[in-house]
DNA sequence: ACATTAAGTGATT
DNA sequence: AATCACTTAATGT
C-alpha cells in the first residue's frame, strides 16, 4: 500500500484530501518494534510523531529514573505535548516509547506552522487531540487523589482488560506496582484481598477478571 | 535436581 | 502504604 492510501485508510475520516496530500508529501513512514525510544527527555525534536498502528505511551521520568506514565497513544492520536514546543523548537520534556509494535507518520515540525495556517481540519484535529488528553489527565488526577489502592489496581485491570479484550490479562504484580507507582507487596497483598472478595482470580503471570 | 523468578506473608515503621 | 526479610510456588535448564 502506498503513503498516501494509507494515510487515507487511517486518518480519511478527520482529515481534508488537501492535508492528506500534504502529509503524504511531506511525512514519512515507518515501523518501528516494541520497546523503541522515539523521543528521548531532552532530544531536539525535528518531528512530529502521529500513530498510524499499535500503541505508545508517552512517560515522565523522574530524578530517581522511575517511570510514570502520562498517557497512550493509540491510532490516529498524535502527542499534543510536541505541538506545544514546536513553535519555539525547544526540547522535549517528555519520553515518547512504544508499547507495542507500532506504524509512525513522522512529520517536520519546521512545516507544523503551515498546516495550522492553512487546514481547518488540522486545527480541529489538534484541539480534539488537546482536549483527550486533558479529560485523560483530569481522570488520572482524579483517580490518584481520591481513589484507595484497590480501587486503583482495579480500575487498572479493567483498563486492560478492555484495551486486550480478554479477561484473562497477562501482567506480574511487579508490572502493575511500576505502572502505579507503588511497591509490589502491596499489590500482592491487595490482589489477594480482591481474589477472596471473588473479583478476580489470580494466577502465575496473568489475572483474571471476573 | 537445581536455579531463577513470581507471589505470599508477618512484622515493623 | 512502604519496606524488610523470609517463605512458598511455578517455571525453565
Amino acid at each position: 500500500m502506498n503513503k498516501r492510501a494509507k494515510l487515507e485508510k487511517v486518518l480519511g475520516d478527520i482529515f481534508s484530501d488537501k492535508l492528506l496530500d500534504n502529509l503524504a508529501k511531506h511525512g514519512r513512514i515507518y515501523k518501528f518494534e516494541e520497546g523503541t525510544h522515539i523521543i528521548s527527555r531532552g532530544d531536539e525534536i525535528e518531528d512530529i510523531p502521529i500513530v498510524l498502528s499499535g500503541t505508545a505511551k508517552v512517560v515522565r521520568t523522574d530524578d530517581k529514573g522511575e517511570e510514570h506514565i502520562l498517557f497512550y497513544l493509540n491510532p490516529t492520536e498524535a502527542c499534543t505535548a510536541t505541538f506545544s514546543i514546536c513553535s519555539e523548537s525547544k526540547k522535549s520534556e517528555i519520553d515518547f516509547i512504544l508499547e507495542t509494535d507500532a506504524e509512525l507518520l513522522l512529520y517536520p515540525v519546521k512545516l507544523m506552522d503551515q498546516l495550522t495556517k492553512e487546514f481547518p481540519s488540522w486545527r480541529y484535529y489538534v484541539c480534539r487531540n488537546y482536549n483527550n488528553r486533558m479529560k485523560e489527565f483530569l481522570e488520572t488526577m482524579d483517580t490518584i487523589a481520591f481513589m484507595k489502592m484497590d480501587e486503583r489496581i482495579l480500575k487498572y485491570l479493567q483498563k486492560a482488560s478492555e484495551a486486550l479484550k480478554t479477561s484473562v490479562i497477562p501482567v506480574t504484580h511487579q508490572e502493575i506496582a511500576n505502572d502505579l507507582s507503588t511497591s509490589r507487596v502491596v499489590v500482592s497483598r491487595l490482589l489477594k484481598q480482591l481474589e477472596r472478595e471473588g473479583k478476580i482470580k489470580l494466577r502465575r503471570n496473568r489475572i483474571e477478571l471476573l
